[in-house]
DNA sequence: AAGTGGTCTAGACCACCTT
DNA sequence: AGGTGGTCTAGACCACTTA
């Protein structure tokens, strides 16, 4: 049984957050290819998806890089996630049924156990469920892949800025919020909310990474592409 | 340019939309392979091009099928191009300078000739170019990937159900009321326009849709996944 | 057990950037 | 011209489903 093959897109997630692979590195399909002992058409495929999560930049004919996670990137991706949500939550709110609500409290007393025990990974584990019957509910099922697409980079993110306790009590006291809106069929409040829980996390993640140093990203986009001298300033 | 052999991801999806492959219809990867001269990669590659568009569904280990083109998809589209895009043209409200004001003047201009002249691949062509300017403008470069994906198909879409002149006059109407908020810096107004430019959108297409006789579709999903003798019926 | 859908390998090949 | 990034071919192979 070799984990090796399969899921490509996961391992180069993992060294990116990791920092094997550091913020604004050059990547190519050969290099990891080899790295991973893959052939070319595997890596190629999860540079595509990775593409997709805003993980990695690339430029035709140029190679591709490790997209710098700045406070730019967060807040794009929240700002993707947040328009999408809100309007999910909506049809949610119009839709959801007595079972639907029973189900989203049956998860939320879950996630709530493993926010009294610490359980840290556990938590974000059930808030992506939490998240994801709320989108379920909405049954848009062409918004679900575009949203889904994120949530292991924000895993990654979560898992790589620390998870903090202090962020998760106000998590529930969110959920709790949001259950009733659905069960009253209250569209705005349901909006609202989860707008406001949205820019929560955003805010959150901003924070942290802004304690984190600076220095957690640079690799300026390279607005004159064609300059490649900076990339001799990496090493400390 | 592509040279004339790749890209079979448009090929297969101006047969969707042409009626070559119906809807419902059951696609495999090595039948379009054949179909088309390559080999599997290319189609491979492809199918989950139009997986991401919306256009084609896939359940593990079962194939593929042409995705049902009813009022439910395009109601599903149209909730995430919609909250997408009031999201962008808030941003861009916000940092439109008097130059992307003028860029986007000079576009309407041109569209508008394109309207007079009732030149309607010209119109559906610079009405993208039109939106892709404001998001450019709303400089969110992760967003543009989820958006960009559904204008092909929606081009795709317009030109099978028909242009119609009519509409054309309350598109140019709404864009310079659009460009005048940007203009002003006004987010509301900005997004509450954009928010009805693409209801408009979205009710128009829905009414040529059911106009165009019921039958554009059926293939319901089989919600009960194990069943295939049903398959049987479409024949005629 | 046979069939079908789908992914991986290994290498050829091509287009564009770099001398 | 030479190099590098990236796509395509052809077939092996594996997983899951169906008989």
């Amino acid at each position: 049984m070799f984990p090796s093959n399969h899921d490509i897109g996961q391992r180069i997630r993992d060294d990116i957050v990791a920092g094997v692979l550091r913020f604004g590195e050059r990547i190519t399909i050969d290099a990891l290819a080899t790295r991973y002992g893959v052939s070319h058409m595997p890596v190629r495929e999860a540079l595509r998806e990775l593409q997709g999560e805003g993980l990695v930049t690339s430029e035709p004919n140029r190679g591709a890089r490790v997209r710098a996670v700045d406070a730019n990137f967060i807040d794009n991706l929240f700002e993707i996630r947040t328009a999408l949500e809100v309007m999910m939550v909506r049809r949610a709110a119009r839709r959801a049924t007595p079972a639907d609500v029973a189900e989203l409290e049956a998860i939320e007393v879950v996630l709530e156990r493993h926010i009294e025990r610490g359980e840290h990974a556990a938590v974000v584990a059930e808030n992506r469920r939490f998240h994801q019957t709320i989108n379920r509910i909405a049954d848009n099922v062409d918004a679900l892949p575009v949203v889904d697409r994120h949530w292991t980079l924000l895993a990654a993110l979560w898992r790589h800025f620390g998870y903090g306790a202090d962020r998760f009590s106000g998590v529930a006291n969110d959920h709790r919020h949001l259950i009733a809106a659905l069960a009253a069929h209250d569209e705005e409040a349901a909006a609202m909310l989860m707008g406001a829980h949205a820019t929560k996390a955003k805010l959150e993640l901003l924070s942290r990474l802004g304690a984190q140093a600076g220095p957690a990203v640079t690799n300026a986009p390279s607005t004159s592409p064609r300059q490649r001298a900076v990339r001799h300033l990496r090493r400390a």
